[in-house]
DNA sequence: CTGATATATGAGTAAATGCTCACGTTCGCA
DNA sequence: TGCGAACGTGAGCATTTACTCATATATCAG
């Protein structure tokens, strides 16, 4: 019925030992959770494959929940940061040069671990508020982001609506890549499938088809 | 730990009192896994809104899940059955005005039961195995569908890969539309946000932008 | 009317599993 | 060497809830 509400860590690890033990779960978590999905794991499963007891486990993370959301917020920052180092990077670089950086960075982030990817969205909307909350922040962050690079350029791109252009790149790129990462999981490897997204990409918000061979017609501006 | 494996109905309904029990029963768990979401939701509290007992729920339904996949299954069904329509009547107008058809129906779809498709979707993971493959299907038959007309059309169209073409426009399009009724559902009734994914498309399939009044200059190809 | 069948009832049960807690062990430190 | 704190243990409890079944009532055919 109710959702357990505690998500917090219950102690933290002061000696080696401890923090090992917490390694240990976490990684045994993650691939339990990889292996049989959230709802035919059992935190007494996640202890075994971690060799500590079920009692250890509940000294450090409070409930079955606490494990994935702790595991997610790892991952999805991990993601989010790698992309926005990435478009950091290429921030002032030709407009196609950063279109290909950025999804480029988002297919390399949700390669990393397709399988617990996939659990950790499918549950997330039975995980806690402040999870679902960091998660809106996320994608207020994102939206924010692109819409910021869009009016920087809005000379050199055929857009008439900021906000409502940095939604559909957002989540059009956010939508296909879980779908994909989760459906269809032998289409993130193929690099045509990279080279079609940024067609796409290109085509909306730069107005000019790069139809191949075509780069080298009309660079940059 | 295992998923429930029953869910063909126990029992066919034969005089229409049981008809109407069923059908309340029906409307009862849409309403109540609406409002409260899957797990949230107890049998006993369908059978209580429904105005039925416990056991005439049991009667009709052998599980919790054989209730969701009812409901799936009569949504999903409406909704592919409503977008193949519009499309078949569009199938031989220009590209623009299938386009338009399509985005038009697929928004339209998904504005039925918002908060009821939410749940289906969040949930289709665990709902059983033939119901999962029952939207493989139908996701195969939309590529092919695509695919199709891609080809029909290749002469007109900026597209050398249609199979790629059309796996990239089925799944922006259920992409973003899932993300969009789930997580900004004001979106899904602003004409803007239609107006812009046609745009995408039209870029990308038509290689030609259509800036608000240019769509005269360059007609065709 | 009368048997047969379909339908309805809801208190109770069974099973699953997240989690506790009382007790044992190891570590840090003086 | 000893003490207190951190850490580890796992049998079993408490709770939840999907589901059953013995019993009662309604419908219908003949």
């Amino acid at each position: 019925m109710a959702r357990s509400q505690r998500v917090e860590a219950r102690k933290a690890p002061l000696q080696s030992r401890s923090k090992q033990t917490v390694a240990s779960i976490l990684a045994a978590a993650a691939q339990v959770f990889a292996d049989r999905g959230y709802a035919n794991t059992t935190t007494n499963h996640i202890a075994e494959r971690a060799g500590v007891s079920i009692g250890s486990l509940y000294q450090y993370f409070p409930s079955k929940d606490a494990l994935l959301v702790a595991l997610a917020e790892r991952h999805v920052e991990q993601a989010f940061a790698a992309v926005l180092e990435e478009v950091g990077e290429k921030r002032q670089a030709p407009a196609r040069e950063l279109l290909r950086a950025l999804v480029d960075a988002l297919l390399r982030a949700h390669q990393r671990e397709p399988r617990l990817h996939r659990v950790i969205f499918e549950e997330a909307h039975l995980l806690d508020d402040s999870f679902r909350r960091r998660l809106e922040e996320l994608d207020d962050r994102a939206l924010r982001l692109a819409r910021g690079i869009i009016e920087e350029r809005c000379a050199e791109l055929a857009i008439d609506d900021p906000e409502m252009a940095s939604f559909v790149v957002v989540h059009v790129l956010e939508g296909i890549t879980h779908t994909t990462v989760i459906h269809h999981p032998e289409m993130m490897r193929r690099p045509a499938f990279r080279e079609e997204l940024i067609r796409l990409l290109e085509s909306y918000l730069l107005g000019a088809p790069s139809k191949r061979d075509e780069s080298a017609r009309r660079p940059g501006r």
